[in-house]
DNA sequence: TCCAGTTTTGCATACGAATGCAAATATACC
DNA sequence: GGTATATTTGCATTCGTATGCAAAACTGGA
């Protein structure tokens, strides 16, 4: 009744071997006969034998778990990059040991040690970033670090993204382009790279066609806050004709709050655009016009350098940025002909 | 430059102990003076020492792991729902290894090997069943198992949901009371217990008003099956004046055909009523009526289980289901003289 | 049949921390 | 101060598996 977990050495007894030649049995590439082969197999089939991961992993020094620290579980790009990930992973062997950060807040640190402790054989942090002390700490370890959908400027960390720059000046190139006059922006988190380079590349777009941006607000990735900000901007007899949103999750907020509290059309009125292109950007109750984040792609590029870095001790970090298509969709007022470049 | 993990024998070595004495400081009720405590706890703090979590669950017998199996993660209950489940487990010093089921498929068990594999304490299954055997194979390891959002008739499995017969019911009484005379139905996936309990229930409560569905298609829980269901349904000249959808997700898309591709209006043509009151739910371009499921209880009472049954060693199985209540929104018609339990 | 070469096998040890046991030390009380 | 009791300490072992090393068992060739 009791706890009775089958170890090799029950296994080894049973087909008359040593405890050793059941470990060379379930280790790839090690030695022995086709014999031996067989009959532990069966053995290890009797009693339901399973070869324990922590054992192996205290004597192999791996443990094959990826530490993934993750924030904004509400905006459903991170679900979505998650069960990926998580495949993806699980094809290489590997499996998710998963955490959660608070948000802004800078418990982020404490979180990581928790996962150290884990000995965890790789690290993904998305949308979050580390302190440098940490990043020293996970170097030495020789753990990898993998930053997704956020850069930061330490050279020991590797980082996966979109190029958001170009994906910020492709919006504002396209608003332009579809004659929009009072063109603002909703930001989100300040500190986040992804906000700092959507905007810059914004603004860059804009600075180009010598227009201003009409008004800005924050919104800080959080739907609520993007909904207050929507109400302030617009709470004004000149409002904008046109609003950046630095992510769906928030444009979608903003989209109701227009729509439905102030009446207003989109995209007669307003167009609205977004970033990410998850999926209620395509349900038809918004048909949000946003860049697309390759989510696929990033996940693959991802992983790829996790196993990259722990299996073939590729040590040099490397940075990756993705370019995004704009999708083209109703939220937003589309220039004279336009040719769109995906739906 | 290479990996360095700092082990208990070197912060021994530096404080002048035993390794058992640096063991027994970071042992919560494991006794040591106050000099010994002191000065190991200065070495520790030098070197960097943490305690290494999987060599110690090697003797202990306890890896502080939960296995969460989950499926359908753009349904964003489940993305709210791991999140809490991860705080709250974190809070007592445990973590999760998460792992994807392919939605209604049969790769169940064979995820569950590999995570017990990683002798995790205790698992739970996110609107996921598993066979038999494996069940046995759980209790014979000892590792609790918690069905979440989702029962099975066996009695080594504790489950947690809310009462969905209980719930079905309300709608049902809801739409009738609303005067409505063609109410339909658009189930999830009819393997799920949740579904065939929301349906008795529904049943039940248009039969015991003599009310006979009108009509009734499948969505599988799944947003774009739901999409084509009421495409379906509604292609014809007497369509209903209400439709239970088994969920939000897939409701909301539900909706949007029936506003958007159909020009219906939503509740003057049709009342739609969802379940689970997903964030989604409240936003202002749905505001749809729903049953509550009460996530914060719900997961209190997965955590509850676990820690009961993993160390209290309290191994008989519990079975809960919490009652959720109607929340009335501006989806549904509401019946004359309806007070709203909540909002 | 015998030998060199190759493959397979078992022995012993390591991984890092927890713990039963007995010895050593500290504390209390008279 | 002395004895009885309580607390702290170190030793040695344990958890389940992988692996270096040397012995053993095969293989093929003459």
């Amino acid at each position: 009744m009791t706890s009775e977990k089958v170890t090799s050495l029950e296994v080894a007894k049973r087909a008359g071997v040593s405890q050793s030649a059941v470990s060379r049995v379930f280790t790839p590439g090690a030695s022995a006969s086709k014999k031996t082969i067989e009959r532990v197999r069966k053995a290890a089939n009797d009693l339901g034998y399973r070869p324990n991961v922590l054992a192996r992993a205290m004597v192999s020094g791996k443990s094959r778990m990826i530490g993934l620290v993750v924030a904004y579980l509400d905006n459903l790009f991170y679900p979505d990059a998650l069960e990926r990930l998580s495949n993806q992973l699980k094809e290489k062997g590997y499996h998710v040991l998963i955490f959660m950060a608070s948000q802004t807040s800078g418990n982020v640190d404490e979180v990581l040690q928790e996962i150290m402790d884990y000995q965890v054989d790789g690290i993904v942090l998305a949308s979050v970033a580390m302190s440098s002390d940490l990043a020293k700490d996970c170097q030495r370890a020789g753990v990898p670090v993998v930053l997704f959908n956020r850069s930061q400027d330490d050279d020991r960390l590797s980082s996966v993204g979109s190029d958001n720059v170009s994906g910020g000046r492709k919006i504002a190139d396209f608003l332009i382009a579809g004659g929009h006059k009072r063109i603002a922006h909703i930001a989100g988190w300040e500190g986040a790279s992804t906000q700092r380079d959507r905007e810059t590349g914004f603004l860059s777009g804009l600075n180009s066609a010598r227009v201003e941006l009409f008004s800005r607000d924050v919104g800080n990735f959080e739907i609520e806050q993007a909904r207050e900000a929507a109400r302030r901007m617009f709470d004004r007899n000149d409002h904008p004709d046109a609003v950046f949103v630095a992510n769906d999750h928030m444009a979608i907020g903003v989209m109701d709050v227009l729509r439905i509290e102030l009446g207003l059309s989109v995209p007669n009125d307003v167009s609205i655009i977004g970033y990410d292109d998850v999926s209620a950007a395509s349900w038809s109750g918004y048909s949000l016009t946003t860049v697309r984040q390759p989510a696929k792609q990033l996940v693959e590029e991802t992983v790829s350098i996790l196993i990259d870095q722990i299996e073939h001790k590729a040590s040099n970090p490397r940075r990756i940025a993705i370019d995004g298509p704009l999708i083209v969709r109703g939220s937003s007022r589309i220039p004279e002909g336009w040719k769109n470049e995906r739906f």
